[in-house]
DNA sequence: CGGGACTCCTGAGGGC
DNA sequence: TGCCCTCAGGAGTCCC
């Protein structure tokens, strides 16, 4: 599921579960993630209190009141659910099945007074990663990130004076996590289609204009998909078990062999592989 | 440097 | 019904 605003939006859920709360309990039924939870995962963090959550790119960054860390990164197949507990401090699995519908691919269950929260990944390419402050300072994942594209350090001059660095096509530039972060396969198709700009273009032959009507489509699909949920594709839903609506407004990514939705364009959407990602562009309306 | 192949893993869907 | 194949929103590593 995720890019930044299906990211966005698991933070926003947690935010008034987790925030200011202890951690009770922690049950861990799968150690085997992306990167295998390390044994003392649990001892870390019980008991702590978590201050704040914040969101970097595509990772949710769990302060401490400690000042230590853990960041989650949900991978492609991850999901966060949280629930009031039934029963103060207690855990009862069972009310899980209503909204999570394979319990075998719940891994992790943090447990806080009143709510319980459960990271569940089916393809488990996501991970759960304990810092502590001095060790976050280095954190490899987060410290070779890009700029947020929904800042305001994204803008025109950034992206000109960048973009030398990438000698490489504007598709495969958006999807670098190095210049912009938090963008995705399915964002970028979409930005670069309502850009009118061929994924295979080279980054640096892009004109003044493009790049300016480029960066305002990314910031604008990018909240648009915010304020809807995010994309529920392969049934993604927020933490709270609702569905976001943003995939009903794909114009591309899907979209294989559809006539373009731009209005008098007669062209049609033509799927090709980019470095091993699905590219989804009008034949018409984005030719080189 | 870029990009392709391959890796982690499970499940859905198509074709037969 | 089952089997085999391909594909999937991420991202790291290795190799050419």
């Amino acid at each position: 599921m995720p890019e930044l605003p299906e990211v966005e939006i698991t933070k926003k859920t947690l935010k008034k579960y987790v925030e200011h709360q202890y951690i009770t309990d922690i049950k861990i039924n799968n150690y085997n993630l992306r990167y295998k939870i390390n044994k003392n995962f649990k001892k870390n963090l019980l008991g702590k209190k978590i201050n704040k959550i914040t969101r970097r790119s595509k990772y949710l960054i769990f302060h401490l009141y400690d000042k230590n860390f853990f960041i989650l990164h949900l991978g492609m197949s991850g999901r966060v659910l949280v629930k009031q507990n039934k029963i103060r401090g207690l855990i009862d699995t069972s009310f899980y099945a209503s909204t999570l519908p394979i319990d075998k691919h719940n891994h992790i269950y943090l447990i806080f007074k009143k709510s319980t929260v459960v990271y569940n990944d089916t393809r488990r390419f996501g991970f759960i990663k304990y810092y502590t402050a001095t060790e976050f300072k280095n954190c490899s994942h987060l410290s070779k990130l890009g700029v947020e594209p929904l800042s305001d350090e994204l803008n025109f001059s950034f992206f000109k004076r960048n973009i030398i660095r990438f000698n490489k096509s504007i598709k495969n530039t958006l999807m670098d996590q190095s210049f912009i972060c938090g963008l995705g396969n399915i964002y970028v198709n979409e930005a670069l289609f309502l850009s009118k700009i061929n994924p295979n273009r080279s980054s640096q032959a892009l004109h003044e204009k493009e790049i300016k009507v480029l960066i305002n489509y990314i910031k604008k699909i990018l909240k648009k998909s915010i304020s809807m949920g995010g994309s529920s594709i392969k049934d993604f839903h927020n933490s709270e078990g609702k569905f976001g609506n943003f995939q009903n407004t794909f114009k591309v990514y899907g979209q294989e062999n559809k006539k373009c939705v731009r209005l008098n364009c007669t062209g049609f959407i033509k799927k090709s592989i980019t470095s091993g990602r699905a590219t989804f562009f009008c034949t018409k309306c984005q030719s080189e």
